[in-house]
DNA sequence: TTGAAAGCGGTACCAA
DNA sequence: TTGGTACCGCTTTCAA
């Protein structure tokens, strides 16, 4: 952390002005403190690497109550890994909370001895994002595109992953293929739906807005997707599940309906980590290494931080995996 | 934070000393670091609570890496759960990392503004503990009894819904009855096997070695298990996995061997939150649910640490859900 | 709203 | 190892 004087020499102000503004207290004009603020961004790390041993935090931020899904678990557990080697705490915050007496995100961070935060994007959190933004705090969006330079983001890129999946399914003689969404509509899911209809219209097969059942995502609501598709009176013979809990919970109501995977209905699958191996069956999934991605936005805030890197985008790969989820149609046999 | 002077008024040394102390630096007898360290837990809270609007942080501490399995998920949602009313923040700290240049684990969390730590005691962590206690920081204690007057601890008591759910299996009919083992002896699975022996001696019921299946908690174990079980020559008609990542493994791999359950076997399980809905068949099992766990370890250390309660062993009950995989034993029939 | 300076708290050095 | 003291940095007050 620099000194205030170093920041009010910075920027000459007075060293008052720069305890004001880091305090968060009244009687600071605007102008004056996003100057200060980026000033301090742009020092700290500068004086912080030099000395070896500064223990700061990073933080892990989440809005709302989403917090602690396997998806975020396995988040934060790639998190905790990419932190093992390094000196650093991780503290967690929830953005939705009060902050102390408000006050932007970025001073709350500093004031705490946060040196970088790993933002988990859920819902459009693009005006806390451009905050930051100009206050030059390190960031590192999760799970979203942003376009700032002063923010990096890491996301999977599930395109072409989903399109070798249903390309899959085609060979084997699919054609009405149906698509379960979770509701929250977030950038991954809005990408998945994206992809799925984008392939269709590309391999000129046919759409029914009833093969599109969306469903929040938890597993129960897989085996409520099972029966809507069931009931269709043309129903497709394949079925495409953007979320891991939806997948697994179709797999549980397909045995309890009697509904045979693959032989009746083929199913793909979509994975954040290993999950696929502990359905019946198991489920041929697009898959995408949330462990993974954690463990990159870190090291990526880690080298911004450092400024061994400049903030930008990192986009990761999903991949297909074909396991015994999917056949030929029955209907074509 | 109570400030240097008010320490060592309290303690009677100098304020030289203190700071000697909090920064952790050589040339301090132990004696003084204890008298200080005690005086500073004792010292802060009081202070702290009277002004209004103070941020501190609670720490969660586990130790190696098994970080963020299901049930630190759990764990950890329960906790954040807790905080988000109050203006603390969550600290998620590794205590089998170094910690700077050493020092106890009390003042590393008190020079991080850590105002209390939930510590997930995973093995033998009794050392760490007693200097805690020692030190007087504010310490609640998951999954594990301690004796100490000065650590809360908060556990779940799993005998009598053991005693519950084997009853079940006798009143079926069942006579031989394995049980399938986390590797992991820590404190709850110790108490797990213990209540399964404990009533097989009391009831009578016949003991074999090979009824004992130990192994790594993972899913892909819960297979194993079964495998071995059902390649014994006198086989047991009932099974009763001690960890819910066992129980759903097993259901996999009977599916895969054409073991129905409970026809060919009755399983009990074992359940931290709400998997035993998302099991073909559902599980009958002992729950405990985990997140109540850390939500009430939580309100502990907090009238812990505004002194609304002294430390103390709070022990939660488990419960027994019969579900669909238990029935009487096929060979009786 | 801002700058100047006093006040307060913590560290570091030196002597015992 | 411990206490005394000088020093340094941040906050707060006061005047402009």
């Amino acid at each position: 952390m620099p000194s205030v004087r170093e920041i009010a020499e910075s920027v000459n102000v007075s060293i008052g002005s720069v305890s004001r503004v880091l305090n968060n207290q009244p009687h600071v004009s605007p102008e004056l403190r996003a100057k200060v603020l980026k000033a301090v961004n742009e020092l700290r790390d500068d004086s912080a690497m030099g000395s070896p041993g500064v223990t700061t935090s990073i933080a892990f931020a989440y809005r709302g109550q989403s917090f602690l899904s396997p998806y975020d678990a396995a988040l934060l557990h790639g998190i905790a890994e990419g932190l093992a080697p390094t000196e650093h705490d991780l503290m967690v915050v929830n953005t939705a909370r009060g902050r102390g007496l408000g006050g932007s995100l970025g001073q709350t961070l500093i004031r705490r001895g946060v040196a970088g935060v790993v933002f988990r994007a859920a819902t459009k959190d693009h005006g806390l994002f451009s905050e930051l933004a100009t206050e030059r705090f390190p960031t590192v969006v999760i799970a979203e595109r942003i376009e700032s330079e002063h923010i990096g983001c890491v996301h999977f890129d599930a395109e072409l992953a989903i399109a070798q999946a249903l390309s899959h399914l085609v060979q084997q003689g699919h054609r009405k293929i149906a698509i379960a969404l979770n509701a929250i509509d977030d950038y991954d899911h809005a990408q998945r739906f994206a992809a799925y209809q984008h392939f269709l219209a590309k391999h000129d097969l046919p759409t029914d807005d009833r093969w599109i059942i969306r469903s929040p995502g938890w597993d129960s609501n897989g085996g409520s997707a099972l029966r809507k598709l069931m009931a269709l009176p043309d129903r497709p013979t394949a079925i495409f599940m953007t979320d891991p809990g939806l997948g697994s919970g179709l797999c549980i109501e397909a045995l309890r309906m009697g509904v045979r995977i693959p032989q009746d209905l083929s199913v793909i699958g979509f994975d954040d980590s290993e999950g696929r191996y502990d359905t019946f069956p198991r489920l041929s999934s697009v898959c995408q290494h949330v462990g993974l991605l954690g463990e990159t936005a870190l090291q990526h805030l880690l080298d911004v931080i450092a400024r061994r890197s400049a903030p930008r985008e990192i986009k990761l790969e999903c991949s297909f995996e074909p396991l015994d989820s999917t056949a030929a149609p029955f209907s074509d046999l």
